[in-house]
DNA sequence: TTCTAATATAACCATATAGTTATATCAATA
DNA sequence: TATTGATATAACTATATGGTTATATTAGAA
């Protein structure tokens, strides 16, 4: 399980705004200015908030003229899904561990 | 979508080391105990990633003698899975946006 | 009952996070 | 070129987070 992607994209969802930033997205991309007054908080926050989004690939951002239009990227969602759905089998773990002596037996 | 919901359970998994556990214990359950030497950081932070963990109702404990013994509950995963592969369609929240006057249109 | 082992809680500390205001950047227009 | 509007970045602040050590709680064993 590559935990750092997971949890890099995880730690950017993790967040009202974003989640609904991600949200609203996926209904239809949007420029920053449309965003800022939907969330009552400052340009910059919407800003710094998209910035998060962009760096777990979740949106992407194309210039239009004055404005910077951010779509959402699907990818990381399924990348997601697909971890959760299937999480690793930790079996051969255990087993290095208990060869390691770091697993302690109590009895379960 | 409830947002609460979905971030408290966002913010449990968004952490190497709860991710870690979590992918533990979807193999087989474990106590405290082993968890500690595994991840080799003291066992109140363990305690205490459970107790997040936990909060989020991803995982159930039950008392074995001395031991606390913790299992996963898959349900939250699969909450997690169902939102993020069908996120709520926000056109009607656009609309209500429009009325308000609080959609700027940017000729997109 | 006393002691020991496993776990949880409290108090604390350093860093990350989410917001703010001020300012810089950059594209369109006068 | 100068100005304006949209966005990004910088600097700062308050709170949340993840770790620590010390201590309380709880269950079993002596």
């Amino acid at each position: 399980m590559d935990s750092g992607k997971l949890v890099t994209i995880l730690k950017a969802l993790a967040d009202p705004t974003r989640l609904n930033i991600v949200a609203l997205l996926n209904t239809r991309s949007c420029c920053v200015c449309e965003l800022v007054p939907i969330f009552g908080i400052s340009q910059p926050a919407i800003s710094k908030h998209l910035s998060r989004l962009k760096q777990a690939n979740l949106v992407s951002e194309t210039r239009k003229g004055m404005w910077v239009i951010y779509s959402l990227n699907r990818e990381p969602l399924e990348y997601v899904r697909a971890v959760l759905g299937e999480l690793p089998d930790m079996t051969e773990d255990f087993k290095r561990l208990e060869a390691e002596g770091l697993l302690v037996s109590c009895d379960d």
